[in-house]
RNA sequence: CGGGGUAUAGCACAGUUGGCUAGUGCGCUCGGUUUGGGACCGAGAGGCCGCAGGUUCGAGUCCUGCUACCCCGACCA
């Protein structure tokens, strides 16, 4: 099997070649498209039941929409048609004749959910509605890269309406913490959150919220979008409800999202050398025993030891889920080679069980967060694994949020920002809130504003040294 | 959209100044030996040489055109 190409070398090329021998997705004939392979979808399984619980303990209600807009829906609100028009895929065709109106393939879906949003909401009594659906998205980008950034992607988007701003804000900010509490209890990924520039913000929102990670190179991802969609929509595709008072109010919206860019997210920012680090929560499988046998004699014991682990395995749970353990018992395969592959697609535990151990009453753990390895009673195993499972999620947490703290540093001028940039990172600074320094600094630079923290007059702007305004972070992202 | 690259077996690639039967490694199938960090031997199967034209006695190789994908940048989750 063909080797990966180490981090330090070329990290593009690393996470390229981590995609390919973790076997979690292939390329398709579709230009920016991607065929997502059992590994890599089963880890989109696992996030999305996860963040579906969580979803819907939220109240939200899952439904599904057509994947189909009509133009004229796109065109309705300004801001919105002007940032995702360009980078639409149209039908124009169908069952062999001319449509009469061109079909948008969704870049999103606010349009042709809102337009419904306007029948389904009369009355206050009606508010809030809080909806949600797992779908697949077209944006026709110039640049892809499996998961990071793709033509075709998977995503979840969740979209409420409420009486008040004030309640469409707290909406907001609910769903940005469920992302970043998801991030970190099923993903181990530490992330930073805040608001984006004006620049930056979603096309037609009154303001975005994001989640932003540290990748393993130094860039930033977002990893999640939460928008406070103000009342711009409800004006365009006329939401409007009937109050306490008989009078006729417009709604104040929200939507928010993550999508498959989330395993891309895993990818480098646990990844290493040997490939993938999958956290145990989202793992196809979470413990992979590899036996070592000559004889058959040998065999018969050692998979006999398996399987009494196993059945011990089954009969108890972690995070209130039956662990995911299976055993590589293809003959024609070296144990060697199987820690290889294992690794490769991040398993988090592996158990090694050969003649040796078996004469002991032993097993070999090997945890792929750390490498140790450890000898464990074959009467302990069982018992011992709900803590490693936990003490691997939390490590690999650890381990990615040691990474982001380190390479997060406080910059107070120009010449300091653009030096310690080199580095990577995230780097907090004051800055004025003018887009137009925002802009220099994103075309002398090609970092961006990536979080505007908090208001704050303290310092001065990292660009024009006028007087600070906000605390932002910046870095350069993906 | 600019720059670069690639297209030959499932994958990675080689194929000389055009030359006769299309090559190597990995993988695959069968048999045997192996198995504690990517095992080995033997025998096999597998090709519209991206597509379309052209030059030539003869094209994987030369010429023209096309198409597709990949990588690097600017636009973006």
């Amino acid at each position: 099997m063909a080797k990966i190409t180490k981090q330090s070398e070329d990290f593009s090329k690393w996470y390229l070649d981590t995609v390919k021998i973790a076997e979690l997705a292939d390329y398709s004939k579709v230009k920016g498209c991607m065929v997502i392979k059992p590994w890599g979808y089963a880890i989109w399984e696992h996030l999305q039941r996860g963040l579906d619980k969580k979803i819907k303990a939220a109240g939200v209600k899952n439904v599904y929409f057509p994947m189909f807009i009509p133009e004229s829906f796109i065109n309705r609100e300004k801001e919105h048609v002007e940032g995702f028009a360009p980078e639409c895929a149209i039908v124009t065709h169908g069952g062999g004749k001319k449509l009469a109106e061109p079909l948008y393939v969704r870049p999103t879906s606010e349009t042709i959910m809102y337009d419904t949003f306007s029948e389904w909401i009369q009355s206050y009594r009606d508010l809030p509605l809080k909806i949600n659906q797992w779908a697949n998205i077209v944006r026709w980008e110039m640049r892809t890269r499996p998961f990071l950034r793709t033509t075709e992607f998977l995503w979840q988007e969740g979209h409420t309406a409420h009486e008040t701003k004030e309640e469409a804000d707290a909406e907001a900010n609910r769903a940005l913490k469920m992302y970043k509490d998801f991030d970190r209890e099923f993903l181990a990924l530490p992330v930073l959150t805040g608001k984006k520039s004006e620049k930056e913000k979603f096309a037609g929102a009154l303001y975005t919220l994001c989640t932003e990670a540290l990748a393993r190179d130094g860039k930033a991802i977002q990893a999640g979008t939460s928008h406070n969609l103000g009342q711009g929509f409800a004006e365009s595709f006329g939401i409007n409800f009937l109050d306490k008072n008989n009078e006729s109010q417009k709604v104040w919206q929200t939507s928010w999202g993550v999508s498959t860019r989330l395993i891309g997210t895993i990818i480098v920012v646990h990844g290493d050398d040997n490939g993938l680090r999958l956290p145990p929560r989202v793992a196809p499988v979470q413990i992979m025993g590899v036996p070592i046998y000559r004889s058959d004699d040998d065999k018969a014991n050692v998979m006999g030891a398996f399987e009494k682990i196993k059945e011990g395995i089954s009969k108890i749970k972690w995070n209130d889920e039956e662990i995911r353990f299976e055993i590589d018992d293809r003959d024609e395969m070296s144990p060697g080679y199987k820690f290889n592959e294992w690794e490769s697609k991040g398993v988090p535990l592996r158990i090694e069980l050969g003649p040796k151990d078996f004469e002991n009453g032993s097993c070999v753990l090997v945890r792929r967060d750390t490498g140790e390895k450890q000898n464990v009673k074959l009467s302990d195993v069982v018992e011992a694994i709900p803590d490693i499972m936990t003490d691997i999620q939390t490590g690999l947490y650890d381990q990615a949020k040691k990474f982001q703290e380190e390479n997060t540093s406080d910059v107070t001028d120009y010449q300091e920002f653009k030096q310690k940039l080199e580095e990577g990172g995230f780097l907090r600074s004051g800055w004025c809130g003018s887009e137009k320094c925002e802009q220099k600094i994103q075309e002398e630079t090609k970092a961006t504003i990536r979080i505007v923290e908090s208001k704050s007059d303290d310092g001065e702007c990292v660009y024009c040294a006028e007087k600070s305004q906000h605390k932002v972070i910046l870095a350069k992202a993906y």
